[in-house]
DNA sequence: GGGACTGTTTATCGTCCGATAAAGAAACCA
DNA sequence: TGGTTTCTTTATCGGACGATAAACAGTCCC
C-alpha cells in the first residue's frame, strides 16, 4: 500500500513513526480519554481507530489489554493524589474551616473532570481493589485526619480511635461534595455547579455537628473503628 | 440425551418444562440479579447458566438482549416510582420537616439496594436516556416541589419559577442522603449505615439554610430556571 | 394411546474480540 | 550506499458473543 492508514490520515495527526516515548505517552492518554467513555470492555480496535494507529500496535507499548488498563489506572488515581493534602488538613495554626475549605477546593479541582469521575465509578462497579484502595485512602489519610483535627479543635483530651459516628459525620460532608461532581459528570445535567459554594455549606454543616457530635459520640456511642 | 441438562442439575432447581408467565418472571428477576452484578456486557451464556437452562431460550421469552435489558429498566426505575411521594412532599397540613423525614425514609428503603444502586450507575455511565429521564424525574416530582414547599414554609408570596440557587440547596440535601447509598452499595465498605440518622442531618441542614436562601436568591440571584 | 402443541435443547452461523507472527517501511549508521 | 535496527502494518488464530434453525421432549386433549 503506497498511500498511509487512512484512519491515521482522518484523524489528521502523524501517519508514521514516532519516537516510542511519545507513542506511548499518546496512546495512555488517549486509552485514559477512550475507556473513561466506553468502560473498560470498549475494545482495543476501536481505541487505536482513534489515534490513528492499527490495532496490533497498541501490543508493541503494553503487553496486554490489562496492562494497558493498570497504568490507565494508575495515571488517574496515584498520579492525581497528593500527599500535602493531608499535611494542609494537619495544620493547626490555621482554622479548622479554613483547612477544609482550601483542602476542598484543591480536591475537587484534581477529581472533578469527566475521566476522573467516569474511571472511578467503572472501577468501583467492577468491584477492582484499586478502586477500595483508594477508598481507604480516602479514609486514612483524609477523613480519620479531619475527625482528629475536629476533635483537637474541640479542644477534647479523648485521644482514644475515631468513633464510627465522627467517621459518619465526616463522611457525610465528603459526601455532599463529592455528589456534586457525580451531578456534574455522571449525570451530566445541563448547567454549571458552583462547587466552592456547596464545599462552604458541607463545611458549615459539618463544623455546626461536629462538637456536639464528638461530646455524645465519646459519652454514649463508645463504638470505635 | 438421557440425562438432563447438568447445569440444571447442579443449580439444585426444575430440569424441565415451566408455565412461560413463570419462566419469563423468574428470568427477568435472575437477569436484573445478573446484569446489576455484570454490567450490560455480560453475557446471555453465563446468565442462563446461572439460571440453569439453556442460553437459546432466552430468546424465546425475550427478542433480543437488548429487550430484556429494557425490560430490566422497565421492572427497576419505573415500578419502583411511587407517586405518592410527591402528594406526600405536598402535604402542608405537615411541617416540611416531617414530610421530608418521611419522604426519604421511604425513598432510601426503596432505592438502598445493591441492584438498583448498581444498574442505576450503570445505566448512568452509559448515557442512556433511561437515566436521564430519571434524574429528570427526580428534579421534577421530588426537588422542585420540595423548592416550592420551602419557599411556601418561609412564607413568601413570591411564586415565580424556582431558581438555581434554590435547586441547587435541594441538591446538596439530596446527594447528601444518596451518597450514603453509594458508600454501602457501590463502595461496599464493610460496617451498616443509619440512613434515617443521616438523612436528618441533611434535612437539618436544609432547613437551617433554606429561608436565608430562599430570600436572597430572590432578591440578588434572579437567575431561574 | 396417539396426535398436536409447546417448552427446551443441540447444533450452528457470522461477527467481534484480544493476541501473535510475519511482512513491510522508515530511520540510523557504517 | 547498503546493512541493520526499529517502528508499523497486514494477515491470522482461537475463543466468546448474540442470534437462528432444527431436533427433541414433556404435556394436554380427544
Amino acid at each position: 500500500m503506497k498511500t498511509p492508514n487512512p484512519d491515521a490520515l482522518s484523524a489528521g495527526r502523524h501517519i508514521s513513526r514516532m519516537p516510542p516515548e511519545a507513542r506511548k505517552k499518546e496512546l495512555l492518554a488517549k486509552a485514559i480519554e477512550y475507556f473513561s467513555e466506553e468502560g473498560f470492555d470498549g475494545g482495543t480496535r476501536a481505541l487505536a481507530k482513534r489515534i490513528g494507529i492499527t490495532q496490533p500496535l497498541i501490543y508493541r507499548y503494553f503487553t496486554s489489554k490489562e496492562d494497558l488498563i493498570n497504568e490507565v489506572y494508575q495515571a488517574v488515581y496515584l498520579a492525581q493524589w497528593k500527599d500535602e493534602w493531608t499535611e494542609l488538613l494537619r495544620r493547626r495554626d490555621l482554622p479548622l474551616r479554613d483547612r477544609l475549605t482550601a483542602f476542598y477546593q484543591d480536591y475537587t479541582r484534581a477529581i472533578f473532570n469527566r475521566p476522573w469521575m467516569r474511571i472511578f465509578f467503572f472501577a468501583g462497579l467492577k468491584g477492582l481493589d484499586i478502586n477500595t484502595r483508594y477508598v481507604n485512602r480516602v479514609i486514612d489519610h483524609l477523613l480519620i485526619p479531619i475527625c482528629e483535627e475536629a476533635r483537637a479543635t474541640v479542644g477534647l483530651a479523648h485521644d482514644g480511635p475515631v468513633t464510627t459516628a465522627e467517621l459518619d459525620l465526616v463522611w457525610l460532608m465528603h459526601g455532599t461534595i463529592f455528589y456534586q461532581g457525580i451531578r456534574e459528570h455522571i449525570y451530566q445535567l445541563p448547567g454549571r455547579i458552583d462547587h466552592d459554594r456547596s464545599a462552604a455549606t458541607a463545611i458549615d454543616m459539618y463544623l455546626g455537628v461536629a462538637e456536639s457530635m464528638i461530646r455524645s459520640s465519646i459519652a454514649v456511642d463508645g463504638t470505635t473503628l
